[in-house]
DNA sequence: ATCAGCATGTAAGGCGTTACATGATTCA
DNA sequence: TGAATCATGTAACGCCTTACATGCTGAT
């Protein structure tokens, strides 16, 4: 039956708080939601365009001359917040993970082990680097937690930073390893 | 030039250290491979039919009637080999991680936090059960670290270790916190 | 004048999954 | 006899990325 596309929970999810155009849905999942999931302009709008046939969402053409270019509000409707929480509820979920510096790694006995240092220490540049991010926002977090809303955003930070955390310790670990060698 | 099909690598990885079949290279993949990457026998099958074009690899159909239905060993070539270390030396990995689980949280304000807590409970059993192999793999692998190719999967083995772990804590804090919600 | 950012959208094509088709052997 | 495992492969289809097309505004 329903097609299992997520990015049109994403979608669903960022409209149940609020009114926002394509352009804003990726802003917001570059913004904080980049940590665990991504998407594109090639998907979000042709997910909103089908969607709305599916009156999940609707929209009014924004037609204030304010500037810029004419942006499109999409609203979730409600049949999309019955999708959205009929989704969550749903306890299966599916985590895909594909780290392509573990895959290198695991294959690094076919060239010298001052490669795969290397390739380690790219890794642990990118992970300190959002690290410190994720901490800033842990902070800012920390100061509004009174609202439940925030409590939900808060807690995927703090994944993050417990993961990213151990792939530190781990990357400090493996290279130590690797220069015995 | 060079399609970014990583399958190919996987397999070439695999190859490089033994002959095998498509049937084999699934079955490495599900074992230890499965924690940073995934492959169906609908991608494996047809990768190597095109790599075999291109040269990658080679086969020799066994004929041992031994029983059983035909197996199909195939090998690395020269220049499988070469393009398998051109990878492994390019800096560049991508790490694409989908995390349906964080997004169920993100979005948990739309439920009630009991639905949230569930969802977490389900994802940390999933994680316990891995972790419990992951040890009992690095235990292994301790005995036999004498040898230098045993080194690379011994350290993506405390890479599940290390991250499994900060899983396990993040389930505990997180739960607790929305329990005092 | 030009570039970056705002803003929407389409087209081509790659990658991968699921389901199906086929068939042998082993074990209960 | 029937199920599970071994074993190879195809077909349909879905999802997503990249690149392209278009055009406005504001800052340098």
């Amino acid at each position: 039956m329903a097609k299992d596309r997520k990015i049109d929970m994403v979608i669903l999810g960022l409209l149940s708080h609020e009114d926002m155009t394509g352009y804003d849905i990726k802003k917001n999942i570059d913004h904080a939601i980049r940590f665990f999931w991504k998407g594109s302009f090639g998907s979000i709008y042709p997910a909103l365009a089908a969607m709305e046939k599916d009156e999940l969402v609707s929209h009014k053409a924004q037609e204030e001359k304010s500037g810029g270019r004419e942006r499109i509000f999409y609203q979730i409707t409600e049949k999309g917040r019955k999708t959205l929480c009929d989704w969550l509820e749903d306890r299966a979920a599916v985590n895909d993970l594909k780290y392509e510096t573990l895959l290198k790694l695991f294959f690094g006995s076919s060239v010298d082990s001052t490669i795969s240092i290397k390739n380690i220490e790219e890794f642990r540049r990118g992970i300190e680097d959002d690290l410190k991010l994720l901490r800033l926002y842990r902070d800012n977090l920390e100061t509004i937690l009174n609202e439940r809303d925030h409590v939900y955003f808060y807690i995927t930070v703090l994944f993050g930073i417990e993961t990213y955390e151990g792939y530190l310790r781990w990357c400090d670990k493996s290279i130590e390893i690797l220069r015995k060698m």
